[in-house]
DNA sequence: TTGAAAGCGCTAACAC
DNA sequence: GTGTTAGCGCTTTCAA
């Protein structure tokens, strides 16, 4: 194992200062009117031994960790993953690293794991705030550590978001399936305040509204164990004779088709909210009510990065929209 | 923003020295016997300042960062997200935080991935290794990081690794399907070196060795198109009358599905390797050999810690069985 | 038992 | 243009 070189040991071989080297190696050798031929011998020099600035006593020194901290609702969601892997490739482009973790609806996790995460000085936040973080959200936000929300956000907070177009999305979604003639639309949601929640909702009930057509919700705890909840959709599904059901995440679509193979009713119609490999494969294919991931994730990192860079005035808060995939599961045949 | 308390701060509001303060903190009080007294007033005030040691600073003199650098082949897959959840949950535990990322089959990417977690000083590595990568995991070993490898290893170099055993899950997986006088039976694979791949078509041949059966195999690029893809796996069953075929990968499994599909000949026998969240649900539900990721997890971060503090004299390099997981699509109705 | 002080490797204010 | 040097906040050796 070779020894690691030094700003130190650059400056000794070369004869002259550390000063000098570094400045040549943060870039501001013109702006420190640096010689053009001594910049090219010192970075000529750096590259032949290989030498890596210790990233730590840089850190140390300059309060700048160049890592961001990623909280999200729970990394195994498909959403998320996805969501994940779209963010690191974009922050590692940008120069920044991610540290990350699920939150797992654990209000006291999520908590600690933020406390630990400012104890790393990572550079800045993206978190899908879970319910009971408001004050969590409201610490960071003071202690001006740029962030980002995502996914939803907190209303009583007045900061950086991107979230999809929920209300929009969940209106077009309903909004199809009623002219699907489909008579008996039911939302199958989560007792939740988050804002992408109670937004979903919105949607879909502006649309019965508009068709004056009675609602159908139904709402399901988190920690619902599968089989409980399963009967419960079961349940909801066939005392309502519902002709078509809105689910309101992916998970919850998921649960909502092993509910309804295992009763030997007809499929209804049905739509859900975020892609899942599933859908794109089940029989019949699920129509969805899609977030624009890439677009989402762009501008997530954007925001972040400029709010790190200091560009940032006012917050920015950013709604996108969805998009309406129709598949098989939402139409007659 | 108040302002952080430091340590010197604590030293002088109670009038003793940095050393004192810091041995405290780091549980070298009896050991340095300091009275009790002492120590308890000490830690009193810390709690009540809420005073956090600065990692960076600590790490910079200790040489310890506490960060584990996870790279996997491809975060958004379902297998690694799980195994990424269940990491950083374990690590956690540990004391340690994950620094992630997607390697997306670009060996050059990985590299400087890798080299990049070496300057921020990862306290260890754990990596799915692709193609290619040989000498870069060869030289982190040289460095004397510690290092695990995951998934699959490279035989040149003597290092940690916890693995499934791919040999005789995939031997199972066959043998199942030939008890189910199935005939012809497929493997579908990728060009790829790497052992998990030569181990599960290993085990297939063994199967059908034993069985005297014509084995029929399919190799696909990683990168091939997936229309392309879908015709060469349509060709490979149908050409070859296929009853059943074992797809070596979950996501060559989900290819499989929309290819077989858009060709309206009866869905073969089949087996996958990996869960998927898909597989349950679909109709046919699938069989899989499934991986134990909680073993595997533990396993893994057991091994790495051990090596980060040097209790391991010898790499370890561990087998974890897989479970063949039975449902509809491999059995006749 | 406790304290003084040397450094971990780097940046940048200040001096020349 | 380039060099000297004081820290960033912490751990730990050595001395008392």
């Amino acid at each position: 194992m070779k020894k690691r070189v030094l700003i130190s040991d650059i400056a000794k071989a070369l004869g002259i200062s550390v000063t000098t080297v570094s400045f040549i190696l943060n870039d501001k050798a013109k702006e420190k009117r640096i010689s053009e031929a001594l910049t090219k011998r010192v970075l000529d020099y750096v590259k032949k031994v290989g030498y890596k600035p210790n990233q730590l006593a840089k850190s140390l020194r300059t309060g700048q960790t160049k890592i961001l901290g990623l909280l999200v609702e729970d990394i195994a969601n498909p959403f998320f993953s996805n969501v994940a892997k779209h963010i690191e490739r974009r922050a590692y482009e940008a120069g920044y690293h991610i540290i990350y973790c699920s939150m797992d609806n654990d209000e006291s996790k999520a908590k600690e794991l933020i406390q630990l995460f400012i104890d790393r000085q990572v550079d800045g936040f993206i978190i899908t705030p879970s319910e009971g973080l408001e004050e969590t959200i409201s610490h960071i936000k003071q202690s001006n550590i740029p962030l980002v929300l995502f996914d939803r956000f907190v209303p009583s907070v007045y900061t950086n978001y991107v979230v999809s177009d929920n209300k929009h999305g969940s209106y077009e979604a309903t909004k199809h399936l009623l002219e699907g003639q489909n008579k008996r639309i039911g939302l199958i949601s989560l007792y939740s305040n988050q804002t992408q929640m109670r937004d979903r909702l919105d949607g879909y009930m502006e649309a019965m509204d508009e068709f004056r057509m009675q609602s159908f919700i139904k709402k399901l705890h988190m920690e619902t164990p599968d089989e409980e909840a399963k009967d419960q959709i079961n349940e909801f599904v066939v005392d309502n004779k519902l002709d078509a059901v809105l689910f309101a995440t992916n998970y919850l679509a998921v649960k909502g088709l092993k509910a309804l193979k295992s009763c030997k009713v007809a499929l209804p119609k049905m739509v859900a909210f975020d892609e899942h490999t599933l859908f794109k494969l089940h029989d019949p294919s699920i129509t969805v009510v899609s977030q624009d991931i890439e677009q989402l994730t762009r501008e997530l990192i954007h925001t972040l990065i400029a709010e790190i860079e200091g560009k940032l005035k006012e917050p920015r808060q950013l709604t996108i929209p969805c998009e309406l995939i129709i598949r098989e599961s939402s139409i007659s045949l």
